[in-house]
DNA sequence: CAAAAACGATACATTAATGTCTCACTTGAG
DNA sequence: CTCAAGTGAGACATTAATGTATCGTTTTTG
């Protein structure tokens, strides 16, 4: 076989594996994480020597990822409407690894902290938000944050069932975010 | 003890118990629903014989009560829009049996089609609701039902955790619904 | 009060997943 | 080419949950 990759790193496959899985099954097995990440049993354990420490490993990535995808996607010159926009831009194709964050998963401290954070980053932004009169005063932080997280869950899901083409879904997140359906 | 209630039937709580603990996680062990039901493991199973039919129970039952519920609520001289709202102040206090058959349990055949019953008849109110320029007509259907589950979702979350009043969450989900949250 | 039904507790077999280990094979570096 | 490292396959022990069965007790019903 000829297109055989050459032993490409497995962790990245058994790590993109397990997000895929876990986003939509949170009970899915060691066993269906290392079929699908085309690799054996003992391979994935060899890596991750149990389930937590992969679920860790996940939890951590998906942090990075996304973190990194948002901090290169906007600047400081940027309103935070054009920065909400810009974040939705970035997050959607991610939305697999964005639901690890928004579905508590592990209850390690240190990982509880760092998720708080990316909270915290949210929370500041709508807080910006309202003072761009984007959204009203007297809306709850907390709705809007959590708004926010189901909007991009429920736009990446919408994108992989095929309902919504990928490029238009940004466009109708924020628009629901800010306007609503009407 | 003067208070022990005595032996109200143990199929509601065993049903109640459940419909709490798996909305909240999927992987709810039988242990732990009878411990919150206040039941013994045995008596649990004398009632739902294998873990499959306890979760069919719920899911049928979840579906009678939302689809109650939301019945008694509307009638044929309300808009689409007034049926929206009674519909969601219907609905949100039973978030957690809707989350059922929002997110797809049970892969029976005779639940699926119940469910899709359920969903066809929030599409078309969202239709109407197109008719009645509430929604807009370029919003594709689906990504308006799909906000409709998730905001009953949220709505119920965010009074369970006591961040909304439970008097504010419908008009909360109403506008943010309508008009986003601007 | 007396029989029948339902219950709690507990023991037990079964199953499925986790985690450990070994061995033979493939790949890549020197 | 050779050797070390990484891999796949599979055997194995362990654990946790499921489902079954029994027994003594409590509650309900008539």
């Amino acid at each position: 076989m000829a297109l055989k990759s050459i032993r490409p790193k497995a962790r990245e496959a058994i790590v993109d594996a397990a997000i895929q899985l876990l986003a939509r099954n949170p009970g899915a097995s060691m066993n269906e994480i290392a079929m699908v990440a085309g690799v054996g049993r003992a391979t994935l354990y060899r890596h991750y020597s149990t389930r937590d420490e992969l679920i860790a490993a996940i939890f951590e990535q998906s942090i990075l990822e996304t973190d990194q995808a948002v901090m290169s996607s906007i600047n400081e010159r940027m309103t935070a409407f054009e920065q909400l926009d810009a974040m939705l831009r970035a997050v959607i194709p991610l939305g697999d690894r964005y639901h690890f964050l928004a579905t508590e998963f592990s209850t390690a401290e240190e990982l509880h902290q760092k998720y708080q954070k990316e909270l915290s980053w949210l929370a500041d932004l709508v807080h910006q938000l309202k003072l761009e009169r984007v959204v009203a005063q007297d809306v709850p932080t907390h709705w809007a944050v959590a708004q926010i997280d189901q909007i991009v869950w429920t736009a990446w899901r919408e994108v992989g069932e095929g309902r919504v083409a990928s490029a238009d879904a940004p466009n109708l997140a924020l628009r629901t975010f800010t306007r609503g359906l009407a």
